[in-house]
Formats: structure tokens, C-alpha cells, sequence
RNA sequence: GGUCCCGUAGCUCAGCUGGAUAGAGCAACAGCCUUCUAAGCUGUGGGUCACGCGUUCGAAUCGCGUCGGGAUCACCA
């Protein structure tokens, strides 16, 4: 059980024996005490002053002494206009502590039996991945992390947008103005190249824009499975594909089940007839076929067109109901940018009433765009920010840093390029992750991602410091040390309270579909120990068994806070 | 124009299921390395929580309105 809710049942049965009244424990407030005052969790009596009818400090004294006389785990109390401050025994964080450092899986939340897909990622092939994508991508990895921890199955999936007029304006262009180049003939990551070619498109285009003509006999040609247009559709796709592996390895980021557009482009379509059949859908004149919105305060939605090819909800929908009815999905989240938000509205909407139960299990993480000081990154202009020059860039400034610390001189070049990845990354990610993903966030490419205060690397530092710690340290110790022979500080019993509250951590972020919650709890937990760290010698405690109940107290630390940062794909090193 | 999202310190962000004097980081300034990693710690300055009205014992948080920014409302995806 909770603190909150074992403070929450106990002051119901302290008002109970003292009133004489039922308060429902649930209507308690409870919380963890502000620092400034003394106690650890607090419980708010303003509300209760109705039926105790006493003034907030009477009410706050008669409560808090029945809890010291009567509940051995609450040692004092002090009451402050309508807040009564608890603390509980040295005992009870005792205890607390031993049962998180016996708890090896610990954050990991019992199984729900329920299986959730989420989707991420799914890139257009006609160009390279760039920030926006970087941040589509840390969501959806970390909270298909987070839904895992929560105690869901969870399948990751992603659709690449492979066909399609996008895909044909560099197929032309290529052909057009390439002269065969092929990725190994240039040096140029695949996905690069055909990105270059989607430029050059772009620019042929504003100067002939006849050639659009070509690119839509292109795109019909490739319906028609014209075998020429297939097999460059082919060999550009396997060179993008390439591309984006190596970028996708590079972030740590990995599928259960990748999607092609061309082979779902045409689901859907029986689901039109279905809801014609059902009076969902209504047929115009001209045979395109329609769904009626309006009573639900939106417009009239085309789900097929007048020559009977479908639109991109129609692919949709029909996806979505394949992977309900493949996969025994209890639940699906879509990671998809808020430009989209309408989409999934109509398309939750539109499932609703062609009678799937599960319509109601569709999530759609919208997240915000991420811009630049000027303003929306823009391709044509210049200003998109790169995934690869970025990662790499990173890399380069944990490099440097590190380099400066010359605190790895002994470490040989391999393991140094790992860790400079690790940091690099951790930077990226925890800069990315921190922010509330529905909120439009800024990204200064000028002044290079931090590595001190609020950020992944200060993080990764708090663990090698404690690592380093563990290391030096001569006699073994245990979750058994964690016991009633040792004291706690004031200190020791905040870090004891803070790692208590990761599990309901998880469970909120999870039910949020906010990794930026975990992000913000790691970061409070690391600058916690730094302070205890700052204060508190360890190896020098001259009494072995609060030596002991330290450095248990610390791996403890470590390991939530690798658990934590895990949770954001970002991996902690033991030195750096 | 309709709908939705956002507006908190110079900058980037927490806090938002109503609770105490609104918090961090960066930047600025002042301290702390013969002591377990200074990517750290401590301190100073910095706020009309966009604005107004309302609900409430209590509002950054909830409701209504105004202003400002963004997204969206395609037989594009």
C-alpha cells in the first residue's frame, strides 16, 4: 500500500473515532510535505472543517495526535493552519527501503493481460529523417517502454509511407538528372541521396511544371505494376530503407512489426461497403461515397472517391481493423504530430459508428512540432535539422567534453566511442523527452544541447558518481542492511520517500502517455543525491553498519535511476 | 469564420485531478576541489502565472469572455 493511502485510511478512522463522522477515504487529501516544512506527507484539513467544526488548527492537532497515539508507523506531527504535516518512524522508511532493494524488478507494475500496439515513426521514403521525426520517435520508443513497465504487452509498429506521388518526384528526378548515382557510386547514405533527389524535383518542377504530368503517369504506371517504375521504385526504397536502419540504430530504436503503405493502400475498402450497407456512409451521384459528421460538430468526410480509389483515412481504417482482428489488440496508440489531431478524431469517430467496441481504445498521442528560433523548419528553405547531423553532432560535443575532463585517460578508444555515443544520446533524448509532449518545443541549433543542469548527461554523471562509490567500496552489502540499527537522516529519509513514489510514477506517466513526467522524476532523484552526495561521506563512515545501509541505500538510487532512464531509452555508464 | 491546442522569470521548461511564501535549468553575479568524479554543490538577483470576470474557505490550476501565437477544417498523405 501507499503512503497516501494508508494516511487516507487511518485519518478516516481518526476522524471516525473523533467525530464520529464517514468521511470516504478517497475525498482525503494527501501529499508529500513542501520541504520548507518539517514532516513527509501532508493532509489537508480545510475540507473537513465542516464536519469537525473546529477551527483548521484544533482540527489539525485532534487528528494528528489520535495518529501518533494510535498508528505506530506515524511518529509526529505538527499542524499549520489547515495542513497537518506528518512524519512517519524511522522504522517505516526502514522498511520502505529494505522492501524497494528487495523488489529486483522494481517500477515494473503487475501484468493487465491486455496488449497494446503502438505506432511510431512511419516515414515518407522520399526524404531522410530529420528533428521533427527524432522527436515522433523518442515518444513513441519511450512510451511503448512505459505501457511495458505498466504491465501491458506491447508491440511496437511502424508504416512506411512507400508509394505514393512523394515517392515518384524522386524516382523521376533520379532518372532525370542522377546520371545512375547510386549511394555507394557517391559515398552518400541512401536515404540522403533520395532526398537530394526530392530537392532537385522540387526545383525542375518550379521551372517545368509540366513534368508533373510524368510523375502522375509515374505513379499509374506503378499501380499498374509496370515492371520498369517497380523495379526503380525498388532499388530506391532498399537504398532509403538502408538509410534509415543506420539512423534508427544510431537512436536505439527498433520495431516489432514494420507496414508498407503498398501493401495496405487498398484496405479499407470493404469496410466503405460495410457502412453503406449499415446507412454510416452515403453515396453521391458521382459515386464518391461520404460520411455524415455533423451531428458530432464536424463536416461531411470523403472515405472513398467518385472513381472508387481510396483516400488516406479509407487505408486507415482499414489497417486499424486488421491489426484489432490480427493481433487480439486491447488497445492501439498512434504517435502522430497534432496537425493530425482531426484525422484521428474522424477516424476514432468513424470506427464508432461501423460498430468496433474498440473504437474507444484508440489513442492518439499527439505531440507538438518541434521549431526553430525562426520559426516551422522548412525543407525548401534549408532550415531542417538534419537526424543524422544532429546525432552526430551530439557525439561530437560529449566528445569534447569528456576529453577535457581527462577523467578516461585509461579507457581504451572502443569503449570511449561507446560512451561518447551513450552521452551524445542521452543529451538528444533527455532534451527531447523533458518537455510535455503536447506542447510546441523549441530547438536552438546556435547554442548546442546542455550538458549541465536539467539534462540527460547530468544524469548519466549522478550514476557513474555512485558507481564509482560502489566500486571502491570493501565490505559487501545487502538489502539486509537496510535495518532498524541505523538512524536514517532527514536526508536519507527524503531519498527513501522520492524512491517510493517511482512506481506511481510509472503508472502516471503511462496513463498519461507522458515519458516527460519520468524524465522530470529522474532528474529530481539525481539532484536529490547529488546534495546527499555533496553532505554525506560514505566510504569514510568509520560505523560499518551505517556504511553498509549507505552503500545499499545508494545502489538502490542507481538502479532506480537506471530503471528510470531506460524507460527514455537512454542507457546510464558506470564511468564518464 | 468553425473546431482544437498553447500563453508561467531575459531564455528553455516543471507545476495544472484546486491547497502553504509559484519551482528548476540556462544566462548574470558571489563562493566551494590536499576530502567518495567540480558534467557537481551553496548563495544573490530575477514573476501582474497574457488580461478580465466568475465559482470557492482557497485559483497558475476549474468555468465564461477578451487578446496574442499555432494547428486544422482537401476527391493530399
Amino acid at each position: 500500500m501507499t503512503a497516501e493511502l494508508f494516511i487516507q485510511q487511518k485519518a478516516a478512522q481518526a476522524i471516525k473515532a473523533i467525530y464520529g463522522a464517514d468521511v470516504p477515504e478517497a475525498s482525503l487529501q494527501v501529499s508529500v510535505t513542501r520541504k520548507e516544512f518539517e514532516g513527509d506527507y501532508t493532509l489537508v484539513t480545510f475540507p473537513l472543517l465542516k464536519i469537525t467544526h473546529q477551527a483548521p488548527d484544533a482540527t489539525g492537532n485532534a487528528i494528528g495526535q489520535w495518529l501518533v497515539d494510535n498508528v505506530p508507523e506515524i511518529a509526529a506531527f505538527n499542524s499549520v493552519k489547515g495542513f497537518l504535516n506528518l512524519s512517519f518512524s524511522a522504522l517505516y522508511w526502514n522498511e520502505c527501503l529494505q522492501a524497494i532493494a528487495e523488489d529486483a524488478s522494481f517500477g515494473q507494475l503487475p501484468s493487465t493481460g491486455r496488449k497494446v500496439m503502438v505506432e511510431f515513426s512511419s516515414p515518407n521514403t522520399n526524404k531522410p529523417l530529420h528533428l521533427g521525426h527524432i522527436r515522433n520517435n523518442l515518444l513513441g520508443d519511450s512510451v511503448s517502454r512505459l505501457l511495458k513497465a505498466c504491465g501491458n504487452e506491447v508491440i511496437k509498429a511502424t508504416l512506411v509511407n512507400d508509394r505514393g506521388v512523394h515517392i515518384c518526384k524522386s524516382m523521376y528526378a533520379w532518372e532525370k538528372l542522377f546520371n545512375g548515382a547510386t549511394p555507394e557510386s557517391t559515398g552518400k547514405k541512401g536515404d540522403h541521396l533520395v532526398g537530394d533527389c526530392y530537392v532537385a524535383y522540387a526545383k525542375l518542377e518550379k521551372e517545368h511544371p509540366e513534368v508533373l504530368e510524368d510523375v502522375h503517369k509515374m505513379l499509374v504506371d506503378w499501380e499498374k505494376g509496370d515492371q520498369h517504375v517497380r523495379e526503380l521504385w525498388a532499388m530506391m526504397n532498399g537504398w532509403v530503407y538502408a538509410g534509415f536502419d543506420e539512423t534508427y540504430k544510431a537512436l536505439g530504436i527498433s520495431f516489432d512489426k514494420v507496414d508498407y503503405e503498398h501493401d495496405t493502400y487498398l484496405l479499407g475498402k470493404e469496410l466503405v461497403q460495410k457502412g453503406l450497407d449499415m446507412g454510416v456512409f452515403v453515396k453521391d451521384p458521382d459515386g464518391s461515397v461520404w460520411c455524415d459528421l455533423t451531428a458530432d460538430g464536424l463536416d461531411r468526410k470523403l472515405v472513398l472517391r467518385g472513381d472508387g480509389t481510396s483516400v488516406y483515412i479509407t487505408q486507415d481504417l482499414g489497417t486499424a481493423e486488421r491489426r484489432f482482428a490480427n493481433y487480439k489488440l486491447d488497445s492501439h496508440v498512434y504517435v502522430v504530430g497534432n496537425e493530425q489531431d482531426y484525422h484521428f478524431q474522424v477516424l476514432k469517430l468513424i470506427l464508432g459508428k461501423l460498430g468496433f467496441d474498440w473504437a474507444d481504445q484508440i489513442y492518439h498521442l499527439s505531440y507538438g512540432m518541434v521549431e526553430l528560433p525562426e520559426g516551422k523548419m522548412k525543407s525548401r528553405e534549408g532550415t531542417v535539422v538534419d537526424a543524422d547531423d544532429l546525432i552526430q553532432s551530439m557525439y561530437e560535443e560529449a566528445k569534447k567534453t569528456s576529453e577535457e575532463s581527462g577523467k578516461l585517460a585509461d579507457m581504451d578508444e572502443k569503449e570511449k566511442d561507446a560512451l561518447y555515443h551513450m552521452i551524445g544520446l542521452g543529451a538528444l533524448k533527455y532534451f527531447i523527452i523533458k518537455v510535455d509532449p503536447k506542447k510546441t518545443m523549441l530547438f536552438n541549433p546556435k547554442e548546442s544541447i546542455d550538458f549541465n543542469g536539467n539534462t540527460g548527461p547530468f544524469i548519466q554523471y549522478t550514476h557513474a558518481r555512485i558507481c564509482s562509490i560502489l566500486r571502491k567500496a570493501t565490505v559487501p552489502y545487502g538489502p539486509e542492511d537496510i535495518n532498524a540499527s541505523v538512524e536514517p537522516s532527514a536526508k536519507e529519509i527524503r531519498l527513501t520517500q522520492l524512491l517510493s513514489l517511482y512506481p506511481g510514477k510509472v503508472a502516471e506517466a503511462g496513463a498519461a502517455l507522458s515519458p516527460a513526467i519520468i524524465a522530470n522524476y529522474a532528474y529530481e532523484l539525481a539532484k536529490e543525491f547529488n546534495q546527499y552526495y555533496h553532505d554525506t561521506p560514505i566510504l569514510k563512515e568509520e560505523n560499518e553498519a551505517v556504511l553498509k545501509y549507505r552503500l545499499e541505500l545508494i545502489d538502490v538510487l542507481a538502479r532506480t535511476l537506471r530503471s528510470a532512464m531506460k524507460l527514455l531509452g537512454i542507457d546510464l555508464p558506470e564511468r564518464m
